[in-house]
DNA sequence: GATGATTTGTACGTATGTATA
DNA sequence: ATATACATACGTACAAATCAT
């Protein structure tokens, strides 16, 4: 595991949970570009030449030019014929309707948890959770995304839907990029740790709306955080 | 116009409204094989011969693989290293997980047109509703199909969210393949005009939690109107 | 299980379209 | 505006992996 921590997993379309089967070049470069442009060292905007990039790879263009069509359709990059592909720069209005969607998702994640999670789904959340506390009081906010990351992938996992975590992980990894920063902000790993524990509290009671509501309110509320570190936010 | 009446508009991934320019040789083939997929030409399970479909259009192999590439973002097809590409063939399982997706998304875009489509697109949505009657009047599933879906991208547009458009697009595309035959199960037709008007109500009174609802009754009707077909439904 | 046939993955050269002087 | 430079789109050849016998 030698990832980058900001790294959001499942960049294949299709995916087997341990297959360890050979790569192709494609999708090696694919893998390395989702985590460079998802944890902000290609910036949004940044034009990708294919004869560069490929040469830094160390592979052809052919493959090259593959891993950039599965990233335009993941929405990382955007291309049009006869151009370099860039990567993706959404406008604050576009950014907003992928939050609000993001806070939806996530809600029906948490709804649907509510009522389908397993026992040993519902243990392992607690375990995450407890291990935020842990995080938290070190202050560490690297390791914090890291099972940050794993606490909501957990949500996602228990509603028993894969179409669900499919889209839900999708948009995730389209906005990493835009909330890296988000406990860079003051007092924000406390915040979230608190609304995790709501949210926590409200899908062990199996409660759905409420596990819907607190956990739309977290998202929206990183969407804050990060719109306030942007210079976004009009407040 | 001389798309096949079923086909799903949106094959490409960043879309500009009526941009007409030059197509590449990858969007023309992977436009055709969507729609071949979409409206059952190729079926579930079937595998993409890359040289013999090569040939067949009349391309190389280059764009048609990347083409492959593009469905398989899509989920249309399910690629393989040094395998055939092949179409998706989702386990009922997989399938019930989609449509409960596509009615909460369709259930959002309802909702969220309820309390912001503008009064230009009420009125359309309201002229496309006018349409389906008179086709209701004549009987004709397959002139049903093409209004219906207008109807439902009506909605999804008064969402004003370009990016949950975008996504339920995407899932419809999807479920295409297995909704095809919705309209042959006897007085489907009726029971989906009757659907959409409590939907068009709802929408039009500003009632956010009711178009919700109707919406997702109705496309999980829907769903039970496939598996009625495809002889799934245990009841 | 080994070997040949078949199909996919990659490299590279040329054609074509875009941007800039 | 025309031409020139340059990046991408595509075709072809070969390498590598899968499958069929």
């Amino acid at each position: 595991m030698k990832k980058s921590p900001t790294a959001v997993d499942d960049t294949s379309p299709a995916k087997e949970a341990g297959s360890r089967r050979k790569l192709t070049r494609a999708e090696e470069v694919r893998a390395k570009l989702a985590d460079d442009i998802v944890d902000g060292k290609l910036s949004p905007g940044m034009p990708l030449d294919e004869t560069e990039i490929a040469a830094s790879y160390g592979v052809s263009r052919t493959p090259l030019r593959e891993a950039i069509r599965d990233l335009a359709a993941m929405g990382l990059v955007e291309t049009r014929p006869h151009r370099s592909a860039i990567v993706t720069r959404p406008s604050p209005e576009h950014l907003r309707q992928m939050f609000q969607v993001m806070a939806e998702l996530e809600a029906l994640c948490a709804s649907l948890a509510a009522a389908h999670m397993s026992l040993s789904e519902r243990r392992k959340l607690e375990t995450i959770h407890e291990g935020l506390a842990q995080i938290l009081k070190e202050n560490d906010p690297s390791h914090y995304h890291v099972l940050n990351e794993k606490f909501h992938a957990a949500i996602y996992a228990g509603s028993q839907n894969a179409y669900l975590v499919e889209i839900t992980l999708a948009t995730r990894r389209r906005l990493s990029p835009f909330r890296r920063a988000q406990f860079l902000t003051a007092g924000r790993l406390a915040k979230s740790y608190k609304e995790h524990d709501l949210i926590l509290v409200a899908i062990l009671q199996g409660n759905r709306e409420l596990a819907a509501e607190t956990m739309r309110r977290h998202i929206l509320t990183v969407e804050d955080s990060y719109e306030e570190y942007a210079g976004l936010k009009v407040t």
